[in-house]
DNA sequence: TACAATGCTGAGTAGTTTAGTCGTGAATCG
DNA sequence: CGATTCACGACTAAACTACTCAGCATTGTA
């Protein structure tokens, strides 16, 4: 039932970005070093996150990456179905199948599941993980300078 | 994130139990029938839940497996727990790791969903599940008689 | 006591997925 | 042109999934 390591790095990506948006092209190798991810890995989440419009790139001397719109327009859901595909935990509970036919055995209480998970999920913004992540430093420094 | 088939058909097997319930020992070979399940891999699952309890079992002719209590008391979640692991979304929100440790990125939020989804698993037992199936089979038959 | 029916256990295995690496090529800036 | 950056596909080691199978242990019946 776990996530893959594919959800968890393309979205600690985007929040590098997220918190460097407006500076310019953000590279690569800036965003694996300050959130200590192997690059050459990177590198396909970052395709993926491309191909799907989260992300545009430029080539050459100060290129980079950077967000096609603001954090706060872009949902952790959409994020993780971009980057692991269905988040369903059974096949019977994915959107597709769900036209009338039977939810067999224990699949009626993870589609509800799902479901709650779905709209938790689309309820997060990028925006809001950043400023999670600016709180979370604030409390280290404050236990830090006592 | 999708559920393996060990949970899937444990949990199938026990609905098998709970409807057999007081009807003496049921057999290995009725059960992976009934439920179309590979037998020698049931064998490995009703060994677990042995091994955790939910079940006993008696050699010899005429033996096979009961539930060890009523269905009423077998909660969905104990079950998955046993033959899953944990149902954790990621490793920092396990139950484990939950000492005060900071919850980084976007794993606050999956601590969140995990613990709605083991309260509403904890919330559904067996007996639950072979009432639903019942129902199913009633609206089945009624279809048919139409 | 023999034997047949049943469960118990561990080894093995083919296929898939995960989590990457690496090399080459393409675009761009100076 | 040459350095810098992204783009893309091939490749791979390790782990996991979903099994099968052989052989042993236990028990009821004749």
């Amino acid at each position: 039932m776990l996530l893959s390591t594919k959800g968890d790095y393309g979205v600690r990506a985007l929040i590098d970005l997220a918190k460097h948006a407006g500076e310019g092209p953000v590279q690569r190798s800036d965003i694996a070093r300050r959130r200590q991810l192997p690059e050459s890995y990177l590198d396909h989440l970052l395709a993926q996150l491309r191909r799907d419009g989260f992300v545009r790139s430029t080539r050459g001397p100060g290129g980079g990456h950077e967000l096609t719109r603001p954090a706060e327009e872009i949902t952790l859901l959409s994020v993780l179905e971009c980057l692991e595909g269905s988040l369903a935990p059974m096949v019977c509970v994915a959107d597709a199948n769900r036209g009338g036919e039977s939810l067999c055995g224990q699949s009626w209480v993870w589609a509800e599941i799902y479901d709650d998970m779905r709209a938790r999920l689309a309820a997060v913004t990028i925006a809001e993980l950043v400023e999670h992540e600016r709180q979370h430093e604030r409390a280290i420094a404050a236990n830090y300078s006592i």
